[in-house]
DNA sequence: TGACAACATTCGCAATTTCGCATATTAAAG
DNA sequence: CTTTAATATGCGAAATTGCGAATGTTGTCA
């Protein structure tokens, strides 16, 4: 397998490494085609900060927007995706016991010792 | 959806978002159960370098190490992540042609215009 | 015990990413 | 044409990541 192949892999798979980008991309997969503003409104997040991810998920292929007047609506380019996130909460819940230290592990880092 | 299991799942996709990461979870998961020393003399990488690719997917459960005397031979820990790969196999020969171009405009971003 | 082999970890630095903030773009309304 | 709404983009600082070089650790063998 070409390198540049993988790097096109890892690239989506980067993608998809971000908290904020697995939410919006588990909201299109859920609700279908929705406006940017319905991202940030559920999401609680800033405007400005979810055009950057946007942007990031658009230059992967992984979303399209369609313009229809004043907004744009969003929309996964391919439900393998959200097959994709099905299976990692499979996988999240076969290794339960794991996954739950992780997240505790995780937990603790977001206070660093002072 | 909690935020937590997204930062799980967001974390598992960023281990895999490094091409020689990936390199290596294809090698693993073709080939079983191998040596570190496999690993980087098959895909022509520095000892140290794979070392710490291999921390990274440790530390997401993603592989697991399993030591017998002088070496440690590293594996998938869970087959569903060979499929999460299949799907993205899928995936990407669905999107073949744009995933073309995208490559093509990468080795373009290569070289930067001065 | 000493020397070597197989891996892991630490360090320093360059490159990239993320966020908030400010500003730009585009389209509809008036 | 001006204003406002919806979205995008540019910028600087802080945090994170990736790499090679050096150093640690652990196991084996003599």
């Amino acid at each position: 397998m070409p390198d540049s192949l993988r790097r096109f892999k890892a690239g989506v798979f980067q993608a998809l490494g971000h908290p904020t980008r697995i939410a919006i991309v588990e909201l299109l997969r859920d609700e279908g085609e929705v406006p940017v503003s319905t991202i940030y409104e559920r999401l609680d997040l800033e405007q400005a900060n979810v055009s950057q991810h946007l942007a990031v998920l658009r230059s992967k292929q992984i979303v399209t927007g369609r313009k229809d007047g004043n907004q744009v609506f969003y929309s996964l380019r391919d439900r393998i995706l959200g097959k994709v996130l099905n299976l990692m909460r499979q996988y999240f819940q076969a290794h339960l016991s794991e996954s739950l230290e992780l997240l505790n592990d995780m937990k603790l880092d977001e206070n660093p010792p002072k």
